[in-house]
DNA sequence: CATCGCCCCATGTGATCACAAAGCGCATTG
DNA sequence: CAATGCGCTTTGTGATCACATGGGGCGATG
C-alpha cells in the first residue's frame, strides 16, 4: 500500500516466508488475500508479481477514490469536530516534514493516514474497507507517481478539506476531496 | 453471492473439503480469499462464518452499490446497442419466469446477471470486480430480502433502466439503476 | 428443574513432503 | 557470432500430519 514495491516487481512465496520467518503456508494465505484484493497478480502459472496498472485501470481506481472517498468525506463532516480538525493540521505537518525529507514511502503513509483519520469519522466501516483495497491496487504506482512530482509541495488540498471542515461546507468539502484524490493520478495517466 | 447460504451458517474448512472432493488446503485457500472480501467472516478463534449483517452494514453496502454501480451503468450508456437492450430484455423474461415459480436463488442469479451485462459494457473491470465484491458480501442477506417480499413482483426498475437506455437518458438512467438498487435493501433496514 | 463447570472432540494453524510445470541458462549447431 | 533446443533448478499446488485451542454436550449440584 505504501508503495515500498516497485510495479511489477516479482515475488515468491519461499522468499516471502524466509523474509517473515514462516513456511510456505502463512505466505500463500497472505498472497493470496492479496490477489483476492487486486494487490497482487498471479500469473496462469501461479507466478507472483505487483501489478504494472495500464492507464486506463489507473483512470477506474482514480474514479472510485473519488466516488467512494468523496462519499465517506460527506459522511464524516457531520461528525467532525475540532480535536479531529487538530489531528489533520498535525498529520499535515508530518507530510511537509516528510516532503522536504524527500522520503516517498513516508509521503504515501502518511497521505493515506491524513484521509484515513477523517473517514474513520464517518463510522462506515464497510466503504472504508473498500477504500482502503483500492488504495491497496494503487501502492506500487503511488511510488512511481510520487518519485515523479519532485517540488516539495505542500499538501494544498488537504488545506482546503480542512478549512472545508470548520466552515461546514460539504460542496466544498465534496470538491476538495475529489481534487485531492484526482490530482496526482492524473498525470499518471496523462 | 446467490444466497445459498443462510446468514450466519457455519461452515468448517474439512466440511468444505468434503463437499468439494479436495483436502483442506484449497478449502483453506478460497475461504482466505472469502475472508478477505468479506463475504465470510472468521471469529478469533478461527471459526468461520457467514455474516449476519446489522441494518447499518446493510445501509453501507446498498450505498456503495448505488455509488459504484450508477457509475457503471452511466459508463455504458453510451457504448450501449441494440443487441445488448435485446440481451437485457431476454434477462427479464428469465426473470419473470424465476419469479413465477417462488425461486429465490434464481431470482437473485438473474437479477445480478442483468447488472453485470450492464455494467460489462462499461469497460471498467475494477469497478465491477469492486461491485461484484459487494454483492458477494449481501449474497445471503439478499436471500432473506427475496424471500421477504412474496408477490410476483415484475421487474420493474429494469424496465426503466431498458427504458433510459433506449432513449440515451443518462439522468434517468441514473436515477432508475439507483432506485433499483435501493429499493430492496431499503425494507431490510427499516 | 435450571444452572454451572468440566472434559472430550472437532476445528483452524503451520510445517513438511511429493509432484508437475515453467523459466532460465548453457551448450550445441548453423 | 547468433539462434535454438535441452535439461536442471526453482516455483506453485495439494495432501497429510502434529498441535493448540475453543466450543458444545453432558453430568453434577443447588
Amino acid at each position: 500500500m505504501f508503495g515500498q514495491i516497485a510495479p511489477g516487481e516479482a515475488l515468491t512465496l519461499r522468499g516471502i516466508g524466509r523474509e517473515f520467518d514462516v513456511s510456505m503456508t502463512p505466505a500463500r494465505e497472505a498472497v493470496q488475500r492479496l490477489v483476492a484484493e487486486g494487490a497482487l497478480t498471479m500469473s496462469a502459472s501461479g507466478r507472483l508479481a505487483t501489478p504494472a496498472l495500464t492507464p486506463e485501470r489507473i483512470e477506474e481506481l482514480a474514479a472510485l477514490r473519488a466516488l467512494i472517498e468523496v462519499e465517506l468525506a460527506s459522511r464524516a463532516l457531520p461528525r467532525a469536530h475540532m480535536a479531529l480538525i487538530d489531528r489533520l493540521q498535525a498529520i499535515n505537518t508530518t507530510i511537509s516534514e516528510v516532503v522536504a525529507n524527500r522520503d516517498a514511502v513516508g509521503y504515501i503513509r502518511a497521505n493515506l493516514e491524513f484521509h484515513r483519520t477523517l473517514y474513520l469519522r464517518a463510522q462506515a466501516p464497510a466503504m472504508l474497507a473498500m477504500a482502503e483495497t483500492v488504495w491497496l491496487q494503487l501502492g506500487p504506482t503511488m511510488r512511481a507517481l510520487y518519485t515523479r512530482l519532485r517540488r516539495s509541495e505542500a499538501p494544498h488540498y488537504h488545506r482546503l478539506i480542512i478549512a472545508a471542515l470548520k466552515a461546514g461546507d460539504e460542496p466544498g468539502l465534496r470538491l476538495a476531496v475529489r481534487s485531492d484524490v484526482t490530482q496526482g493520478l492524473k498525470m499518471l495517466v496523462g
